[in-house]
DNA sequence: TCAAAAGTGTTGACTTTACACCCATGA
DNA sequence: TCATGGGTGTAAAGTCAACACTTTTGA
């Protein structure tokens, strides 16, 4: 607390900044996934010997021109192709002993991906689609990470319409029912669940049906255009 | 994507962290109070040339040898001389432009605390209670992280016992309703408000009234123990 | 004709809102 | 005696949960 009253400039400042530039920043995306009912999560094997065996999340260092959200985008891109995802901050996780090489403060994204579009690339370097229900272990925090990011999803899929990008532009109900099911770890009632997904207001009808299925088909629907986004709900104060 | 296989020690990798030694990391305190029926919120004068005659949130950067929350109670504490405050950490800004003297990230944490207990402490420094309905600028990108803040509080207010650590330790129930009204920025029916609250459970009758009010003292009330808490409800999975 | 899922409404329980009167106190 | 807020219940509207039968398709 000292009581130096004078304004300092930004450039005078900078210099007891400089004491401070020994803390790395990266980011980590949760990249959720889903198919054959099963909520899935894309890791890697941990390229460090003291994770050795052991999966973690996608990140990387944050560089200096390039903020948090192109740093996740980035991560998200190298690793999937895909571009224009569904990506949203949940918490920036800054333990000291987090990681074996030193400070490094990172903060978690979750990312809803259709795990259909992505196929192609890169499954070389060990890296895997997981059922989240499995992973009991994950490398440096990554476990607590994940979970608070799955957290986070739950509290918000029956309030804003994310879940859709998991899923190809047009399902039938009963997929987004199993997807539902599958994210919340419930059994969620037909009627009911239809209801209130009608209520929502945010499906389109195609008036398509399903084909290629061994029973009745479905009608086909596909959220409407204007709840399309790739971030989050927008704060709305007032 | 490079794709040498061969596992990296961590001492290895910490050469390639220290490319990306040079961004700082900061935490501000959006630190609420509650005085005279309107949400208050702790700012002080900007220190920085660019930034002459505005105010900003409290903040500091992060301490190689402390984790965020650590950081954000130093704050707190130098600012307000309390500890055991509540604090919950609500989002990470990092553009690039957002701190003139460098690049800055900064983790935004909300607090509140109880505007009489702290008094005494530093009125020199330009420190002062703003009411948070007057405010229409800060230095930095200080007022967004405000709104986020103000916005996440609002969400967390009917489901958390969170406010009673604005309020003194005894309460009447008017005085709890005037506060969720200032925060909530709306009116509350008096009838249901009651009604609402007797069922969260979270209060104890104390038998004891108010005295020194100009018309019929109202009963007092405090939270009950069990629901005393720094930190935010944990992450319940399942 | 069987198996599988589609599609569809109603009832009761519960929650939420709107609303008005008498009471206790200090000035 | 007045002004201020304390304290209280009910009825109507809306929301939520439970629950079963008929239909369509492919095998």
């Amino acid at each position: 607390m000292s009581k130096e009253q004078n304004l300092k400039t930004a450039a005078l400042e900078k210099i007891s900044h400089l004491d401070y530039f020994n803390i790395a920043i990266s980011v980590d995306c949760v990249i959720f996934g889903y198919d054959n009912k099963e909520l899935k999560v894309l890791l890697i094997k941990s390229d460090l010997e003291e994770f050795s065996g052991l999966y973690s999340l996608l990140g990387d260092l944050v560089r200096p021109d390039e903020d948090l959200e192109s740093a996740s985008y980035r991560v998200l891109r190298d690793r999937t192709g895909m571009e224009d995802v569904y990506l949203e901050q949940v918490h920036t996780f800054g333990g000291l002993g987090r990681h074996p090489s030193g400070r490094v403060i990172t903060t978690a994204y979750y990312s809803l991906i259709d795990i259909k579009h992505h196929k192609l690339k890169l499954n070389h370097n060990d890296l895997h689609w997981h059922s989240v229900n499995d992973i009991k272990e994950l490398a440096f925090d990554h476990k607590t990470i994940l979970d608070t990011c799955l957290c986070r999803l739950r509290e918000q899929v029956m309030d804003h319409p994310v879940v859709f990008n998991l899923l190809p532009e047009k399902f039938s109900l009963r997929e987004l029912q199993d997807l539902y099911q599958s994210i919340l770890d419930t059994d969620l009632d037909r009627r009911n669940f239809r209801k209130k997904i009608a209520i929502k207001g945010w499906l389109v009808d195609l008036n398509e049906m399903e084909n290629n299925v061994p029973h009745r088909p479905g009608k086909l629907y596909a959220l409407k255009k204007q709840h399309h986004r790739k971030g989050p709900k927008t704060l709305v104060l007032e």
